[in-house]
DNA sequence: TTATTAAACGTTATATTGACATTTAATAAT
DNA sequence: ATTATTAAATGTCAATATAACGTTTAATAA
């Protein structure tokens, strides 16, 4: 494997700090900038992940986050988007800045700054379309398999984060439908958490948040009796309220 | 000002999305990387700021955040460790990625991605050394003059990143010194959260955490009576306590 | 009509929180 | 020596929130 070297890039050891506010930046080094999108989607009974397979060299046929290169006049969120776009059709997904990696070592090929990004997408909306290229793959969190270079931190990371701020902002709805159920919501939580939740006690605090509208149908789907639907009251980020103690466990 | 433009960005539009698996990166589109830090400081009474006077063109006489590029065999974090030891002499600084910037007109010279941290330092460990050249300031987080670029969203972000982690871990420590009394403690928290606390139950509660460890001797120079001394017990990061609701309001 | 299944609902004891005032330890002033 | 001054340190109680726990209900299937 050929590494680029950056032609523009002449560092020396004696370049002072204060160079950043020479005259322009020339003879500074410029570098590889990625996106890598950590997708993360729930279909109602199971939290996932959508991972690619690798069809091309090198490391051909490994899985791997979906991810790109930032073009010249390109913001790193509109890479992104644009990403998830190419890989899903979707538009006005939840995105959020995860972190962003850039150890030297990290790329095998050439040094690269990935900028990591997770999503939260309801699978359901999601339908497979021009994308077989990328042979993109729905796998339980629990059940990814290994991926290339530090993308398992990466998903690591993003679980850790979603964690934290789901615990603070409403952000989970973003990963369902419009109309869904109690169960369902609980469900999530648990997911997301990895641990199981008192029903009773779930169902006090989400309502005492004023977030759910409770709706006429019910989702017979998922058992004889039915579920009813709701829906989330304010729009998805403006609600302040704090989710941290929604996790009292099952016993 | 002389915009550079990197020779082996070759970028065209009929770029593939899985080029980024072709045999190395060739052709793709390499940008400067910057890290910019956030330092915030603690005297024991102000949350402050570190900026320095920029002392040359362009943007010369403005205030900035300290940063500079990362170079080509340099982790970003290592990036940022230089910056912060150029700039202060210090070593072992906490220091935390903020977020990435990279609107793609950010930087009115050249497309520039700049990654923020922010540093935590006990201002009274911080004695100005070897770094006059660089005009550095601490000034009172309200009274911080208006900086460069994207600079000020930078410290906003900051101070809403710190507020979200110390209502987590306690973070906050690192602003101290070794030992430090409940009245700095408390002030420190109001600085971070712009608000008045009550006293006993901030009392009550950061006792009832189980981190401090009361010493001996008092400080006598905040007043006659005096305040003990406490140290933290467990090492910094590894107490995991929520300090969600340390912030009971003053009436 | 009965059995089955998951959804929906309620109570109580305990712990946590917010609101609020007084005492204490040291120094400074008389 | 006594008193005044100042900030530190401490305690109580009512209201609220929490965790733990079982029973009833609505629908379908047998």
């Amino acid at each position: 494997m050929n590494v680029v070297l950056n032609k523009s890039c002449t560092f020396t050891d004696q370049q002072q700090l204060s160079e950043e506010f020479m005259t322009g930046y020339a003879d500074q080094c410029h570098l590889l900038v990625a996106v890598d999108c950590i997708i993360f989607g729930y279909d109602g009974e199971k939290l996932k992940l959508l991972v690619i397979k690798r069809a091309i060299e090198p490391v051909k046929d490994r899985w791997s986050l979906m991810g790109g290169f930032v073009r010249q006049d390109e913001g790193l969120e509109d890479a992104a988007k644009r990403i998830l776009f190419e890989l899903t059709g979707l538009h006005d997904i939840y995105l959020e800045q995860l972190a962003t990696y850039g150890v030297s070592d990290r790329d095998p090929i050439e040094r690269t700054i990935s900028v990591a990004y997770f999503a939260l997408i309801d699978i359901n909306k999601y339908r497979q379309q021009i994308n077989d290229k990328f042979h993109a793959e729905w796998y339980n969190l629990k059940d990814v398999p290994q991926l290339i270079f530090d993308h398992d931190q990466m998903v690591r990371d993003a679980i850790s984060k979603l964690r934290y701020r789901a615990a603070i902002e409403p952000i989970l709805f973003e990963l369902l439908p419009k109309k869904f159920t109690i169960p369902q919501l609980q469900v999530l939580y648990e997911e997301v958490y990895d641990t199981r939740v008192d029903n009773r006690n779930f169902v006090r605090k989400i309502t005492a948040s004023g977030l759910l509208i409770k709706q006429d149908q019910k989702d017979k789907s998922g058992s004889k009796k039915g579920a009813f639907y709701f829906k989330l009251g304010k729009p998805r980020h403006t609600a302040q309220f704090q989710f941290i103690n929604l996790l009292s466990k099952a016993h």
